[in-house]
DNA sequence: CGAAAAGTTGATCTACATCAACGTGCGTGG
DNA sequence: CCACGCACGTTGATGTAGATCAACTTTTCG
């Protein structure tokens, strides 16, 4: 692992990620670019965070796949959630004396990170980048949801297409998918992992997605070829990933800026 | 339903909740105070929101349970989550335009409302209490993923062990458990639902708990016999919620108060 | 009091796990 | 440059946790 500000900057997974939530100032801009500017790379397989083991400091990812994975004693294992590019590690569990879970880099892996306590800093100096992180804090959460969802209510099938199309969808927003092509660096183990299966039943469920024509796949690269009828499979709705930009619900309060504090009448809940 | 400012202001759960992880200021307990003046009732089995539905405002639940649950359009539904007393509804996923989920109450409930804007007037003049939101909220999550580890590598028998055994630890912390004795005002068919089974194999699965004298019921009155024996089946670690107060990371932070970086004067100060 | 909701239990079915054996690509050291 | 080793993928045979179906009892509540 190789430490220290990177002499080339290039775009920001992270910036193009929260630009989708929120147009950015200038001065936003220079102070994310400023929390970006300590990069460190490490090889694949590698663990950057470990369960039980103390938080050190705040990480975005900036190139390369992780996962975030729980083990139980007995060594069976749950892969959480997938952290791609411009996904920000324990942003808020960083607030967590220790880590209830792993992070594994599955690729060479490009990280940048600032100390916990910057967090303050964004609260009270950058409420709207504070909220942009909370917002994709938000869309964390209810991609881990949804797959709650998948692993309670799914067949291994409709989970397998719902994982796919979500990780279409997630690598796009970052330019990382060419026409329904894209790199998945995942074994099928770590797919079992990630679906609550065996290896065994990942290996028969792409089988059949393959046989059907909705998938290609050769080494680490897949194609999807009908992300409609895979959408359907898995029962897909892209909701939860926040993916259309909106007006901001903020962006009001952003702008008037005095917000509230005090006069506003009794919200009337319960519609 | 019946709304507006309550006459009596009885313990709240919340601040409860969260000075088990940060010592209160008066200054900030007022400020809570404020923000769950304005209270309303809603009987059970109410929805106080719909998937798909335009969010209102962050909700702070007082009283009673309810549940956070996501359906798929051929209607198998999933539990994500129980919310009980001093849990805020949504903090976060309140920057999104519409919930990807629904929360529908178990029992009558007493819900504080604010409108989401005043997150921002948290970051700008209450970093700290920003902070203990902010650790709620990945406490949240982290519940949350231990759930999915649940779904995708317990048994049912492992599932409903290391349930019951969560949700005792989560309502000793608001004192609602009496000599492991506890309401569960839930049926077989929700606790289905949220651990991914069939509700007959719930109903063989806490017959075995009861057979083997780990827990008693009688209606919705539970009561654990043996938390340690419960706790073993299912490789419960409480590490993740988060109950024991280590001295706070950020307490040192927050005194030094400077923190770091560029310093910018609070804009937008108490009331 | 009567009906609907919730709980219970046995019989049977099935999606997925486990076991086992073999194929394949590839990195390393000789 | 080959070969050996090992991680990873594949496929068939068999086992099982939990689903489904069905019938019944108990509780709740208008």
């Amino acid at each position: 692992m190789n430490s220290g500000p990177a002499g080339t900057m290039p775009e920001s997974p992270l910036r193009l990620k929260l630009s989708s939530y929120l147009k950015l100032t200038d001065d936003e801009q220079a102070f994310l670019a400023e929390l970006e500017r300590a990069v460190s790379r490490h090889p694949a397989r590698t663990d950057l965070l470990v369960q039980g083991e103390r938080y050190g400091s705040v990480r975005v990812m900036r190139g390369g796949w992780a996962i975030r994975h729980k083990a139980l004693p007995d060594g069976r294992r749950q892969v959480i959630n997938f952290v791609l590019p411009g996904d920000i590690i324990g942003i808020y569990s960083n607030l967590f004396e220790t880590a209830d879970h792993s992070i594994t880099t599955l690729t060479p892996v490009e990280v940048a990170s600032f100390p916990s306590e910057k967090i303050l800093d964004i609260f009270r100096g950058y409420p709207r980048l504070a909220a942009a992180f909370a917002w994709s804090a938000a869309r964390e959460e209810a991609i881990i949801a949804e797959r709650l969802l998948s692993l309670g209510r799914r067949t291994a099938l409709e989970r397998m297409a719902h994982l796919i199309v979500e990780l279409q969808r997630r690598l796009s927003v970052i330019n990382m998918v060419e026409n329904g092509l894209f790199t998945l660096p995942v074994t099928q183990e770590i797919l079992a992992d990630a679906m609550g299966l065996s290896i065994v039943h990942i290996n028969r469920t792409l089988r059949r997605l393959r046989d059907s024509g909705l998938i290609e796949i050769n080494g680490q690269r897949i194609t999807v070829n009908n992300v409609g009828e895979l959408s359907n499979i898995g029962q897909f709705d892209d909701h939860y990933l926040q993916l259309v930009r909106g007006p901001s619900r903020l962006e009001s309060a952003f702008k008037g800026n005095k917000a509230s504090a005090k006069p506003k009448p009794p919200p009337q809940p319960k519609p």
